[in-house]
DNA sequence: TCGATCGTAACAGTTCTTGTTACAACAGAT
DNA sequence: ATCTGTTGTAACAAGAACTGTTACGATCGA
């Protein structure tokens, strides 16, 4: 598959807007935020459209229109982009029904869904304890040391 | 797509050939082994290729051939079967390279890396700490149970 | 030599992602 | 009221991954 990248996306796009905002431009348009991920417009507003249901920014249309960020970039943590986005799990499991008269194909679902959950658990800690503030902080020092 | 139940499926079957082992049956062919998951026998072979180039089974064909583990069960983690499918990252950055003038552009690829890194470790400690004799054992006890 | 099984290639069907074009809906500006 | 820029969304193509299937050569014990 091509690998997923819409965790990057979102993060570079809500990074961007942060920068932006403190730099007095509250508002931004599709294309302005695409030229900085040099992609199509409209991979960043189908991106701001799942982060706007999840409500971490809001849009208006009409002539001066654009996107703006609802929160502080430092109240939004990677894991809220992260469910903004509905990202499925990390490993399924089967994907038929395996064999229930074999002891190992009656009792492993609930086993492997316990594991699974514990990764899904230890991957949202990761991704909780960090904002956007942050990622862009980083960002920012980066630039100075290259 | 799919959803990804490739660890699922190779923890399934490093656990039933774990329990016919113990039984006594030390070589199982991917029919049987296939009987378990309720699934191809070639999806099982696929499967055990990867697990065998890692190490973790060995097989012999011709007559009365078949695969059998090369290790107890209680010496195999989770995170070597993951490591043994070789999985693809669970986040990629972008697909093509952002604008380097920009100053998220620029800076952004090795702050989300170090991200990746730390989530990616996350799961790998989780799968680390539990083996496929652990997963059978819980198996068989919640089949008691139910 | 026979027969069982591995090992692997080829193909179909499904789903997801990225990227593109197109166009209606909207709302401020003139 | 009309113009204009932007959102919002649909449709489509190309590419990749996973599951599942069929097929068949390679191997090796009996």
């Amino acid at each position: 598959m091509a690998a997923n990248s819409r965790l990057t996306i979102a993060v570079h796009i809500l990074a961007w807007m942060a920068l932006a905002s403190r730099r007095g431009r509250e508002v931004m348009t599709s294309e302005e935020i695409a030229a900085s991920l040099a992609t199509n417009p409209v991979i960043v507003r189908r991106s701001l459209g799942e982060l706007r249901a999840a409500g971490l920014v809001a849009s208006r249309r009409g002539a001066g229109a654009g996107w703006r960020l609802t929160r502080g970039p430092e109240s939004i943590t990677v894991l809220d982009v992260h469910d903004a986005l509905g990202a499925e799990p990390l490993f399924a499991l089967h994907p038929s029904a395996p064999n229930l008269e074999c002891p190992v194909g009656h009792g492993i679902r609930p086993v492997l869904t316990e594991v699974y959950a514990a990764v899904d658990e230890a991957v949202r800690r990761e991704l909780g304890g960090r904002t956007v503030a942050d990622v862009l902080a980083q960002t920012l020092a980066a630039k100075e040391t290259a």
